[in-house]
DNA sequence: ATAGGAAATGAAACCGATTTCACCCAATTG
DNA sequence: CAATTGGGTGAAATCGGTTTCATTTCCTAT
């Protein structure tokens, strides 16, 4: 089916020596003389030989391999996430596959069941879920079942009724910083926009949101938190309906950069300037936020500190050790140019 | 070294059959007796039992798997393309790894060695360079060794003197479209701004550039085509160099879209408005383009086309087919509101 | 020169699946 | 009723490495 490949075998015939031999070499696990030695490197280069990891990894049960599960690389939060978690994970010598799910619970399946098979030594999760749907219990499930087998850690979310190891964003502290800013800009009418119900993460904002409010004495009308998204469009959607409000918030905290990004483009399109006619502050940080005008006042996520934190603990499952169960990585505010003092 | 798993042979014993009649369940193969089999699932499925794919890859001597080598997942250009690319893979029955070099040539080796112990099925290269240093010399050297053992495609990129199936965006083209657009709106001093020499993208886009230009009886002065990088902030710094020149261009052609943000953000920022003051074009259409204010004009790569045709080339040579041996996918040109007839 | 011990090497089992080949048993046919 | 056919099943080899254990080789000390 495939085109022969030189073996360990073949070097070792070459080479005038036993298999065993040859592996020592490639593995240095046991001395060699050096006239052997040479001998045998000098077949293996001739060859370009690369021994088989498969087989490797079939004895050994350990692949060096984890699994990144995502809803979607596309997206800049998630793509900063796996380019550190990836290269981290490489310095400890494991390679990474690459699982986008698109939110699509077929795929997921398919991709569990596919790393299980595989035999990763671990999963990395992106930003889960709270159950929220049937369809969510029966795969609540099925992770369970995976995670009998393979360590999984979650990243900035986790599934209700799973018991697992998790690294997260403050995202408490995040919002408090937040609301706690546009407050001291004298603002009191403040909204809450995107997200998705039943996202962990979302869920957990809006939780956030609400009781510092209530802490604060102000009222959250329930006008000002809608939306139903994680990108610009749904920013874009959610900000045309603000519009129609006869009494409007004078701040909005975004779910994340992207959905700000939206918000603030409708506005603007509709002769509301920001940060002058109304405050908008994002989450996340990604890139384009700094670049993005007016410059978005946002919260940063430690992508470096969460990614290896995540590879950290999974690392350590992978070899028996104890670990967090829970890692909370904090947040800072990053002042930009999207959120002003408040004059009435 | 890792807690025991569930094998084919417990599930034999299990059921009082031998481990052959097991696997002709597993893989449907063969038949079995209803009575049998019905007998074996359940034990499978008591046992959430998941065959091991590594044995099943050592003997069929393919792992169903192939490798996405690349610069940055984190560029939106790339984790569009990735994810295209990914997802149709999945449904062709492929998972893939997923190794991110950050143009390090270590971390590429490092990549390359791994792909081919790990026994991929194929490769797909995104990003090539042509050679310019030592360093690459060495490392197309290596991608040759590779490609003698894993079928490797190219995308959007090439290595001189190596030999290999490429599929790519018709750049030519997309520049001429942008120059002929600019030359449509009256422009005559065009600069072409970013990019990285000795990237084979790049080389080609700007060569492409000085031919049209040429043929249009158009000169270009050198100060006209500078620049560094792919991204915002390399995008800012020529901006700022271009601020300086006595005699500036009235439109620009930037390499990518990343670049045309920053050079917008800085030609801004210095008072001078897009498009009215100066013209400014794009490359990519990456998902910010239509966002990001005033709007850029650009030119459309064909993502989905670009991803599956890769991988059906990949995985036509990987069944030992012919392929063509390159394959141009067609550009759009996509008109939006960062550039202007140029009134002189 | 030779015994003794250490160092280097080889033979064989093993990891967990698939597949070929041979065999058995039941059903069909002459 | 014996012979033929064929579907269902099992034994054993195989993929390409690693590792244990036994054996051989080498070196040193007497």
């Amino acid at each position: 089916m495939k085109k022969e490949n030189v073996t360990i075998y073949d070097i070792a015939k070459e080479s005038n020596v036993s298999p065993a031999t040859v592996s020592r070499v490639l593995t240095g696990n046991a001395k060699v003389r050096p006239k052997t030695m040479q001998r045998i490197i000098d077949v293996i280069e001739k060859h370009n030989f690369r021994p088989n990891s498969l087989a490797r990894s079939l004895l050994h049960k350990s692949s060096k391999t984890i699994g990144f599960i995502l809803p979607d690389i596309n997206h800049p939060f998630f793509s900063t996430l796996v380019q550190k978690g990836e290269a981290y994970a490489l310095e400890l010598g494991y390679t990474t596959f690459l699982c986008n799910t698109m939110n699509n619970s077929e795929n997921e399946s398919k991709y569990l069941q596919s790393l299980v098979e595989k035999q990763v030594d671990g999963i990395i999760y992106l930003g889960g879920r709270i159950n929220a749907t049937d369809t969510d219990e029966q795969y609540a499930e099925e992770i369970k079942k995976v995670m009998e087998r393979v360590p999984v850690v979650f990243v900035n979310g986790q599934m209700t009724g799973v018991d697992a190891h998790i690294v997260r964003t403050n995202e408490e502290i995040g919002i408090e910083k937040l609301v706690e800013l546009l407050v001291n800009l004298n603002h009191k009418k403040i909204g809450f926009l995107g997200g998705v119900e039943g996202i962990s993460s979302t869920d957990l904002k809006k939780n956030t949101f609400l009781n510092v409010m209530k802490n604060k004495g102000l009222v959250v009308n329930s006008d000002w938190m809608i939306g139903d998204g994680f990108n610009i469009e749904s920013g874009e959607e959610v900000a045309s309906k603000l519009l129609y409000l006869k009494e409007r918030p004078t701040a909005v905290i975004c779910a994340n950069d992207l959905v700000a990004i939206g918000v603030i483009r409708v506005l603007t399109k509709f002769g509301l300037k920001v940060p002058d006619d109304i405050s908008v502050v994002g989450f996340d940080d990604i890139y384009l936020a700094q670049y993005f005008p007016p410059g978005i006042t946002t919260v940063n996520q430690n992508y470096d500190q969460l990614g290896q934190t995540a590879i950290n603990v999974l690392v350590d499952l992978i070899n028996g050790k104890e670990a967090e169960k829970e890692t909370v990585v904090p947040t800072s505010l990053i002042l930009r140019d999207s959120c002003k003092f408040y004059t009435k």
